[in-house]
DNA sequence: TTGACATATTCCCATATTGGAATATAATAT
DNA sequence: ATATTATATTCCAATATGGGAATATGTCAA
């Protein structure tokens, strides 16, 4: 069996970095293919195979003017990716509060030494 | 060019749903592989598999303990993710926000007609 | 030393990938 | 009608995938 494909979820249209840097760059704005094309400074096609993409997933909708297709993202077809993740950032931020308290009984048995 | 390999990032690597259960199961624990092929259910081998992509990227760690290894989640490897993510997610709040103002906006006018 | 246990690795297959080049479709302007 | 502009699609190659089965490695126990 191969990998999952990229128009399964979000989590695999998002894993290719492209995706990743194309959703940065629509970020709020709503942009026409051509405008990607150039901010970016990729082919159209390779501009279009990947909004196709995330389009498939939700991730971008596209709105027909004229001849352009305007694109904006769709946040919140990431927070499946945000609702997975978060819960692990207590498990470092647990260790920051570890590392905290670790430093602040350094400090008091600093303070104990010295003043003994 | 093919998709980039799945050890090349936590992004690629947690593409992959089973991985992403296997990181949930581990959470805050330190389990030996067989616990894993116990509470998952797969094969000894796959689990090996998975957490041999997983231990590349540095989203687990591995300890020995006479013929075990120990694995944990290195949740920091995961803040790639939490980082890229996270800004998006105040696209889809200020939506609510704005969906909250028009909210209040329109209790507002429903107590002028009503006072009127 | 030999056997049992815990885990990792190799080999194979069917499948999906990304990028490039070329081409097709669709909408507007002349 | 025809040319031009904007975008999407198709065809190709090289490559990486995940699962299954079999096997290798490493560690302890008798």
């Amino acid at each position: 069996m191969a990998r999952a494909p990229t128009t399964f979820d979000p989590f695999n249209a998002v894993a290719e970095p492209k995706r990743r840097q194309l959703l940065e760059v629509l970020g709020t704005n709503e942009l026409a293919v051509n405008d990607l094309v150039e901010q970016l400074g990729w082919t159209q096609p390779m501009v279009s195979k990947h909004l196709g993409v995330l389009k498939t997933v939700g991730l971008v909708s596209e709105r027909r003017v004229g001849r352009q297709r305007l694109y904006r993202v769709n946040a919140e077809a990431l927070k499946p990716i945000y609702d997975w993740v978060t819960p692990f950032e207590q498990m470092w931020n647990a260790r920051y509060e570890r590392l905290d308290q670790i430093l602040q009984n350094m400090q008091k048995e600093q303070k104990n030494v010295s003043t003994k």
